[in-house]
This record gives structure tokens, C-alpha cells and sequence, in this order.
DNA sequence: GTCATGGGCGTTATCGGTCACATTCCCGAA
DNA sequence: TTCGGGAATGTGACCGATAACGCCCATGAC
């Protein structure tokens, strides 16, 4: 007692970026104009958007994401809903939605859906927080997610089939893999081919997963016999393990694959068997990974533009969250078909 | 006028869940003691803690992390940054990274640095916003983004390269790729080989890389002449370059590379030179891809425990939020060589 | 019996914004 | 001259949490 003023050992505040606060105090206005100002919304006249602006910049100031969202504003992160960032498939689809997403000034989170992991869940972790989503649907885990995510929540999606609800589609894109299975399966008849057998991948929607349906429809319509298609998982391996029981059938001569890396096992399961490539047994993958032009034969695939297809998702979940937004028109590429060696005539019948 | 009690067409509030303050109110408790509950660190009485434990249940309340980061709580989210989400390692990293984070509770964000992005920059997006930071710093702009990180801002990183500056070290994980190199080049060696040639990755700490120091050093100490390693990228592409000028010369027999897809790419260039793998050229890998041991032939690799060093990245980082936390102690497996067929004996002198 | 101690819990400020609703100013029309 | 009305700007509540602080009460030592 008798000590007055006695300052407690206070820790020095840590040093915090400028707030709006400063920002209109400096300006000599209020945190509302500033906020105007930043948002754009409302008008301001010239003068002060002026001066403002340039405070701005002088305290190098940035809005707090989080007390935006906080506080109600616009939605401005994303997060993808993904089950594998290590197939290629998915991995570009992501780049492709974190450019677009960044450009836009969005921030990406991402959140990886396992087996074990209930769908729903995965929608109650976002957790109300001012999130939208992104799901890469191509797999069935993808799928189910969707379904158990809660309408009110802001999302698009990547998905591998066209839904049959209308209403859904508005927010979902797609490749166009039946009419790219399609073009594939003819390009190996052309080449003489009797039939083309196939190794699925996991369907997200069997039995009428597009590139299987593409494959059957161009058989039936070629008259060519329908061979049961083979379900393979993502991995070479499982591509190996397929491939193994379908090489013993010698009449085996084309074999179209879900994607590149079954393919590869596809080729090497081939090769144990005594098959050569292309002379024995064509081979062709769908994707085109960085990896297909090199393999040993190099890999005849088709070429999907997962990128813009990334892109083309946030596109659309940007007209969804602010439909008076600039319109830009998402713009994706076909799927090609690209001829390398692992593709040729069919063997003269012995 | 004369209309009194003109009810504005107001949209619905929409549908927000629990707040700590309806768990407080229907629990009877002051929402300061549910806070006390949730973060566990004040005491509450068992019945009282028990009692909100059960509303909180009922009412299937979580914070909200917006909230929590906003109003100063602990840290629940990172952010990693990395340069290509496409390659194998960063890939694999990722996913490590990414699984033990949600295992404990965070939310994982993702930003991909480009090479036209000021890495500084990548930090600022970071925006104080309560995050904290993974950096995968594997090439680079990784490496660069590792410098331009304000030391405020919590941050572990996964690196190639041990830090010269001890301080540093306690919050960088890495491989022991000089360890792993310098195995692989004595395997080849042992096979007869005069000397191992080395396509590297972009190294983001060059000359002293540790892949390509391990190997040099091996090839120092056997005697043997150390050739010029050849500067690679990370693609197939670039593999398949590098090896074409390498390969004009016939005394070549082993080549290391600084990656699979590297190895990917020098393997088709001597098929096109028409060396014969293993029989007139070995060709050893790095990182194990999934695809390695598919390929034709395949593919003798180092593996490198990625997502280990991912998780234990993670479990660093935890440990820095939190140093009174649980000490996981962070485990990964150490470089393995597999030895598959692309490797075999030196080929007879002609 | 008094007082120091400490557990249990409530009150209030704060984080950094946004939104709905004033308020002020200025101009043209009645 | 007065009043309506729109443009420009300010005010206060609120978003959902945490942190600092203080109050109340039971306990035990002197």
C-alpha cells in the first residue's frame, strides 16, 4: 500500500496489424466508410474513397477473413471435399480449383474423405463457418458426400455422370467420359479389333458409370459381342491383379482401361503373360497422367481436362454465391484421344 | 398511413445452429462456463461440467472456429504451402500432413506458391488470421517462401536439406536424402559399375544438395571419377532430355535419379538410343512411386517415407502451438533401397 | 471469531469486422 | 422559403467465441 501506480509486468502486447479501426482513424472517418470502401458496395464519394484507399495502403492493412465471415459478410473460402490427392485424376482437378480459387481472392482448405470416415460428417466439420464446398466426386466416397451434404450449404461439384434430377445439374460439371469411352472403343475396333474388353474403375454410379456405358453402348451398337467388364480399383495394382485372369482368354486382343495407372498394370501383367504391345494386345488408358507418354510402351489414352474442369467448378459456385456476379462462362476442353504405342492392329488369328 | 404494423417481408433468419450461448442457457450456466467446459484448462465442478457436457450433446452444439481464432483462442488451423500438388512427394507429403492434422482436430488449408508469386506475399495471405503454417519445402520456392515468412507467423517445414543454423533445425523435418543417395550409388557401384552418373532434381539448396552430395561423396571416397550431374525438373519430360545428351556417350552404364519420373524419362531416352535396361544401362530412382514397380522394366527406387514426415511435420508443429502438449514423439521410416529390374550388373567392356 | 486462501462461476471488454438504421448535407421543386 | 429526397456518412447492435477480473462461499490456521 502506499505504492501507488504500480504498473504490473504486463507482457508487451503482441504487435497487431492494422484493423479497420485504424484505418477510419486515420482517414479521419468511420470504420463503416472504411468498410464501404473495401467492399465496394455502397457509395462513397470520390474524395474519401481516395484518401482512404490510401491509408490503406500506408498500414498496409488487409481485412480479417476471419471477422469478416464472422460478422456475417460474403463467403469467401472454399473447401475441397476430396477422398485421393494422390491419383492424377483428382490432383489436377485440385490445382485446378485452387488457381481459380486464389485468383479470386478465395482462400482453399481441403478435407479428405476416408473410408472409415462417415459422409455426413465430413459436411459438419465445415462447421457453419462461413465455408463453402467443393466436392471431387468421381469415386463413391464423393458421391455419398454429396448426398449427405445439408442443402443450405453452399456447394458445386466434379462428378462423373450427369445426374438424372435436372434440378441438380445447375451445380455440377462433368466431363464428357461416355462419348470419351465411346470414341476410344471405336478408335480399337477401327483397328480390327473383334471386341474391347474393359477394366473399370470403381463406379461412382454402377452400373451405368459413363465410361462403361460408353464402352457397352459403342459394342452393341458396333454388334460386337459385350464381354463382362472387369472392376479394378485406382491403383496399377489393382490393374495387375484384373488383368492377370482376363490375359488368360487368348482371344483377349484390346483392352481399355478406367485410367493410366490401371493401364500400366494392365501392360505389365500383359508382359508376364508372354503378350508384346501393341503386336499381341493393344492397350489404351484414360486421363493421359504426365506419365503415359513415357511408359514403355507409351500409353494410348484419352486426354481429360481436369484443370479447367477444377475451374469450371469454382466458376459455377461463384455465380451460386453471388448470382449478379460477373458471369464468366467456365470453358473446359473436350476429351481427345491420343494415339501413342501402346495401341495397333489387331494380330492375324492363328 | 392508417396501416399499423406493416410486417416487412423479411427472409427467414437462416437456420443457425447452437451457440455457446443457447448451450449456457438451456444448461443454466453462464456461457464463460461453457467455454470452461469445452477448453478444459479452468476447473469446474464435475456435476456443473457434466451438465453442459449433456446440453452440449442434446443441442449438438461445436464452437465455432471462426469465433474461437477471432476472439484469441489456440490455434486449430494450417495452412500448407506447397509448390505442386502433382508431384509424388509433395503429394504424399500432403496427405501425411493433412491425415494427422484432422486426427487432431484442425482444419488444413491450402495455398500452391507459383513461381510468379512473391513467396512473401503467399505469407501475408495468411492473414493473421489465427493460422498456422506448413511449409513443404522441397524445391525452390518452397525454400524461398521458407525465408520470406515473418518469424511471428508459427511455422514448421519439411526440407531436403539439414540447416546450417541449428536454431532453425528444431522446426524442420527432412529425409536423410544423403543417407538414402549415398546408398544407392554404393549399390551400384557393388553391381560393377565404373561409375554412376546423376540426373538431379531442381535442387532448392544447389551445389550442396544433399541428394547429389551423397552421391558424389560416395563416388569420392570409392575413388571413382565423379561425372557432372545434369541439372533435371521433376517431369518425365525433362528426364528424357537430360538423358539424351547423356546417353551420346557409350561408357555410361549407371544413371541415379533425382526422382522416379526422372527415371521415367532417362529410361525411354535409352530405348530410343538403343541401350538395353538393365542389360546395357542401370537406372535407379527416388521416392517409390506408386507406379515404380509397374513400370517396363521396373523401377530400382529409394522409398522415402513421405506422409511419416508429413505426420511428424505436423507433430512438430503441435508441439511448437503447444509445448506443454503431448509429446508425440514423431516417428518415420528411414530411406529403404528396392531393387527391382532396372537395375543389374555392369555390362562386359566391348 | 477473523482472515487468508482458493475453487467455482458470472460480468464485461474485446477480437475485427458487417448490417440495419439513423443522421447530415445539399439540391431542386412546390 | 420550405420541404422532399437521395447521396454520403456515422452510430450502435451483433456475429460467437475467449480473457481478465471480480465476486461469493467454504475451508482451515491462528
Amino acid at each position: 500500500m502506499g505504492v501507488i501506480g504500480h504498473i504490473p509486468e504486463r507482457e508487451a502486447p503482441r504487435p497487431r496489424s492494422a484493423s479497420i479501426w485504424d484505418v477510419a482513424r486515420v482517414a479521419g472517418v468511420s470504420q463503416q466508410t472504411v468498410s464501404r470502401v473495401i467492399n465496394g458496395k455502397d457509395r462513397v464519394s470520390e474524395s474519401t474513397r481516395a484518401k482512404v484507399l490510401q491509408v490503406i495502403d500506408e498500414l498496409d492493412f488487409r481485412p480479417n477473413r476471419l471477422a469478416q465471415a464472422l460478422a456475417g459478410g460474403p463467403i469467401r473460402s472454399v473447401t475441397v471435399l476430396t477422398s485421393d490427392t494422390a491419383l492424377y485424376g483428382a490432383a489436377a482437378t485440385l490445382r485446378g480449383m485452387e488457381q481459380a480459387a486464389r485468383a479470386a481472392g478465395f482462400s482453399v482448405g481441403i478435407s479428405v474423405l476416408e473410408r472409415s470416415l462417415d459422409a455426413a460428417e465430413a459436411a459438419v466439420r465445415l462447421n457453419r463457418s462461413g465455408q463453402a464446398v467443393m466436392v471431387i466426386a468421381f469415386d463413391e466416397a464423393g458421391v455419398r458426400t454429396l448426398g449427405a451434404l445439408p442443402p443450405e450449404i453452399p456447394m458445386t461439384a466434379t462428378i462423373e455422370r450427369p445426374p438424372d434430377d435436372h434440378a441438380d445439374a445447375a451445380w455440377q460439371v462433368w466431363l464428357d467420359d461416355r462419348a470419351a469411352a465411346a470414341h476410344a472403343t471405336r478408335y480399337l475396333l477401327s483397328l480390327g479389333h473383334s471386341t474391347v474388353h474393359y477394366v473399370a474403375i470403381p463406379s461412382s454410379t454402377s452400373p451405368t458409370a459413363q465410361r462403361t456405358l460408353g464402352w457397352r453402348e459403342t459394342l452393341t451398337d458396333a454388334g460386337r459381342p459385350v464381354p463382362e467388364p472387369l472392376q479394378g480399383g485406382w491403383s496399377p495394382r489393382s490393374g495387375y491383379l484384373a488383368a492377370r485372369s482376363l490375359l488368360a482368354d487368348p482371344t483377349v486382343t484390346a483392352i481399355l482401361c478406367g485410367n493410366d495407372d490401371l493401364a500400366l498394370g494392365v501392360m505389365r501383367a500383359a508382359r508376364e503373360a508372354g503378350r508384346r504391345i501393341p503386336g499381341d494386345l493393344s492397350v489404351v488408358g484414360f486421363d493421359d497422367s504426365p506419365q503415359s507418354a513415357y511408359l514403355n510402351p507409351s500409353l494410348t489414352t484419352v486426354r481429360l481436362d481436369f484443370e479447367g474442369l477444377g475451374r469450371a467448378c469454382f466458376g459455377l459456385l461463384r455465380r451460386r454465391l453471388d448470382p449478379d456476379g460477373p458471369a464468366a462462362v467456365p470453358v473446359w476442353s473436350e476429351p481427345e484421344l491420343i494415339v501413342r504405342e501402346s495401341s495397333g492392329p489387331r494380330p492375324p488369328a492363328r
